[in-house]
RNA sequence: CGGGGAGUAGCCAAGCGGUAAGGCGCCCGGCUCUGAACCGGGAACGCGGUGGUUCGAAUCCACCCUCCCCCGCCA
């Protein structure tokens, strides 16, 4: 990993033996999919502390039950196994629910928290604001005893939600809203998805995560920045609680990228109101939708490496995830043809009923991936792009008169177009040359332009989904209008062919489909007898359209 | 005078007093059976601003400007 603040953070502790061994943890909350933002921090916790022999945990951290489900902790474990990454130790908040409660009742003992009867609306209008201190809660000074009666009720859940909270004393007057005696402690008669009824009262974050980084022997923990107002708190939570191990909280700008819906509840209204075909949806930054989409661990982890850490808010440019995905699979996947708008061309002096079977490389750098045979007749389909009437200058495509390589094949030369009723391009009649078979070493006459095609009577029919941003242009921000920037177009589908080499294709099958892009075969569409293809990016162009 | 952060080329981002890395993007040329890839080359910053310290500052000091976060019994 490239230098940054944190790495340098670490090194220095590292080597003034003051953390003998890295330990960090990657403590999503099971209230959603991860996402293309996770990923960075996935990618820092975890191979930041393999850099230094370290090791780090995934800890759920679970302690709102309102929110949180079972199907999104398997989903997340599954995302975070699926970029690679191994955690020590698999951890939840919830596993520490005992300890917490009695680190709480030190607190009490201490006189260091207190059971406030206060309603959440007044103890939100006690809490003053930006500018104007807090006032203290008429509960504030009641007596050790009485507190921790109270909350003994409180966890038996002998009052209703709401009715009473546990506070930390610590100073109402504080500039730092955080620190206003926040509350520890809430009143919740939910069933949790570990802990079922076990318990009435659940843990506020501020409380639940630095312990859970102390009893975890964390000595490194990483978050974004908005929280770096409530390191203050993670401090006195740990210092007043007496924990042995004194973790350190170290912040971090989150990854933002244009066009791209990275709040969990956005995202999560999507897929509710069926904006979108599920938390895996092609067009979706989560995890399980790009891998659905098509690109790689590999791909996502070298971006986010690429992008380093510091903590400035940025935004960073989506061609450059792009970048990397091009980059993985451009010796991996093998490079095909596929014709996504197809238009009938006759080879006219080709002579009918015959055909040949032509061998092509399936990666020109990448000689391991083989070669494959492709078949070649009289009739067969070009891309409707490749040929135009009227060409501008620079075309040099097919059009009347002209004449192109065909990949792997011979030239052809467009002499004839057909058109139907309405004066429309129907179909081509072209001539070819023999002598310019492809590996034939002819070098008679050079040609401009090389087209890919596909033979009529070997294609296989298939459907190609190709996307744009889900969202236009400022539909990151938090207003509510998103559902009303959704583009139209964000997802487009074509059917053409493909060669019947690759009707095989299985769920999850990269290739390069020459001139068009990278694609990768659908996991829940494609069937032995269906063949549906994500457009994962396109190739980059320098032709001016 | 609420508190906490951030400002280095179009976008990220190194640098930590010695005279501005790298990546993405962009432009030009070469090469090419993908207008891709690849190979050359290039443009673009003097580091938010102003003063100051210093032989020397993006790096130190002062003041100023701009942007972001914080008033959930969410995380």
């Amino acid at each position: 990993m490239p230098s940054n603040f944190i790495k340098s953070i670490i090194s220095g502790d590292v080597r003034s033996g003051q953390t003998p061994q890295v330990v960090t943890r990657f403590p999503p909350e099971p209230n959603g999919y991860l996402h293309i933002g996770h990923a960075k921090s996935l990618c820092l916790n975890f191979e930041l502390a393999a850099e230094f022999g370290g090791r780090t945990n995934l800890r759920f951290d679970d302690t709102n039950p309102l929110k949180e489900d079972e199907e999104y902790v398997r989903a997340i474990e599954e995302d975070v196994r699926w970029l690679g990454f191994e955690w020590a130790s698999l951890c939840f908040a919830s596993d520490y629910f005992e300890e917490m409660y009695e680190r709480a009742r030190l607190l009490i003992q201490k006189g260091k928290a207190y059971v406030c009867d206060l309603s959440a609306e007044r103890i939100r209008e006690t809490r003053g604001t930006l500018t104007v201190p807090g006032q203290e809660s008429p509960f504030r000074n009641r007596g050790v005893e009485e507190n921790l009666e109270l909350f003994t009720h409180m966890k038996r859940g002998e009052y209703a939600d709401g009715a009473k909270v546990l506070r930390a004393k610590i100073d109402m007057a504080s500039p730092n809203l955080n620190m206003r005696d926040p509350v520890l402690y809430r009143i919740a008669h939910a069933v949790h998805h570990r802990t079922g009824d076990a318990w009435c009262v659940y843990p506020m974050y501020d409380y639940a995560h630095p312990l859970g980084d102390a009893i975890e022997g964390v000595t490194h923990s990483l978050c974004t920045i908005e929280f770096e107002d409530h390191r203050p708190l993670y401090d006195w939570v740990v210092r007043e609680c007496e924990m042995p191990n004194r973790p350190r909280q170290y912040e971090f700008a989150p990854l933002n990228l244009p066009n791209t819906v990275t709040s969990k509840r956005k995202l999560k209204q999507l897929v509710s109101e069926r904006v979108v075909d599920g938390w895996d949806d092609p067009r979706l930054p989560t995890l399980s939708g790009l891998r659905r989409r098509g690109y790689t661990p590999e791909a996502i982890r070298n971006f986010e490496r690429a992008i380093g850490v510091s903590k400035s808010n940025s935004i960073v440019d989506e061609r450059m995830l792009e970048h990397f995905v091009r980059e993985d699979l451009k010796l991996k996947a093998p490079r095909t043809m596929a014709v996504l708008r197809p238009l009938r061309v006759v080879v006219i002096n080709y002579p009918e009923g015959q055909m040949e079977w032509l061998e092509a490389e399936n990666n020109s750098e990448n000689p391991d991936l083989g070669t494959r045979t492709v078949k070649f007749s009289r009739v067969i389909y070009i891309e409707q792009d490749d040929f135009m009437d009227n060409p501008p200058p620079k075309y040099f495509r097919l059009y009347p008169g002209n004449e192109v390589r065909l990949k792997h094949a011979y030239f052809i030369r467009c002499e004839e177009v057909v058109r139907d009723a309405d004066g429309r391009v129907a179909e081509l009649l072209c001539t070819y040359d023999p002598e310019t078979k492809s590996g034939s070493g002819f070098s008679g006459r050079k040609v401009k332009g090389t087209i890919h095609w596909v033979s009529a009577d070997d294609a296989a029919p298939a459907e190609f989904r190709l996307y744009e941003p889900l969202v236009r242009d400022g539909a990151t921000d938090e207003s509510d209008s998103m559902l009303t920037r959704i583009n139209p177009n964000s997802l487009e589908i074509v059917q053409g062919f493909v060669e019947s080499s690759m009707k095989s294709a299985k769920p999850y099958d990269k290739f390069q489909f020459f001139r068009h892009g990278y694609f990768s075969a659908d996991p829940k569409l494609t069937t032995p007898d269906r063949l549906v293809f994500n457009r994962v990016v396109s190739l980059k162009s320098s032709f001016g359209v």
